[in-house]
DNA sequence: TGTTTATAGCGTTGCCCCCGCTTTTAGTTG
DNA sequence: CAACTAAAAGCGGGGGCAACGCTATAAACA
C-alpha cells in the first residue's frame, strides 16, 4: 500500500515561484507601495523584486521572511488537503 | 499615523530557518522516514538534509516545494494575525 | 556493535546584487 | 482618436558570495 512517488516536473517548481510572486506582489500592492517604494524601504534591488514578483528564480526563505516583515504576512507548512477521491 | 518599520535582527532570520527545518523533521518523521531515506527518495544530499532541519542555512522556495512534493505539505503564505493589543 | 544524525572542508552552481535599457501603463492635451 | 510624457515594471548581462553537493569524521543512541 505504499504509495509510489513520481518526480515534481520543472512546471510544478515553475508554478509555485509564480504563485508566491503573485501573492508578493498583492500585499505589495495592498499596501499602495510601488516596486520602487518597496524596494528603498527592504534595501534590496529594485529589479529583483521584479524577477521574484514573475517566478524568475527561487527566492530564499530569507527573502520570503524579509518580505513578510514590511508586508505583513506570514507563512506556514501544512499538510496537504486530499483532492476528491477518497478509495 | 504610518507605522515605522524597523528592520529585522539576524536572530528573526535564524528563528525563522530553524522553525522551517522543525516543521520539515516533524512532517519527516511522520512519513517515518531516516534522513537517508528522504534524500534518496528526493535524490538530494543526506548532509544538505541534515543542516536544513538544523536552520543551518537559507533555504531556497524550490527545495521547501520538493520537500512538499514528497513529505505531502502546502507552502502558503498568510496575513499576519494581529498580536493581542489593540492599541 | 549498527544506525542515525551532526558537522567541517572544499568545489560548483545559481541567487541576488547593480547597471542600463526597453516596454508597458496611465494621465493629459489637443 | 492620436501624441506626448512620466511613472512603473520588465529584462539582459556581469559579478560576488552563499546555497548545496560530496567526502570524511565523529557524536549520539539503541
Amino acid at each position: 500500500m505504499t504509495k509510489i512517488k513520481s518526480k515534481p516536473k520543472p512546471e510544478y517548481f515553475q508554478d509555485y515561484r509564480q504563485k508566491i510572486g503573485d501573492s508578493i506582489r498583492v500585499f505589495r500592492e495592498k499596501n499602495e507601495y510601488s516596486q520602487d517604494d518597496l524596494a528603498e524601504i527592504m534595501e534590496v534591488s529594485r529589479t529583483t523584486i521584479s524577477k521574484i514578483e514573475n517566478g524568475k528564480f527561487a527566492i530564499s526563505i530569507d527573502y520570503i521572511v524579509k518580505f513578510g516583515w514590511y508586508l505583513d504576512f506570514d507563512f506556514v507548512l501544512m499538510k496537504k488537503i486530499k483532492t476528491g477521491n477518497s478509495k
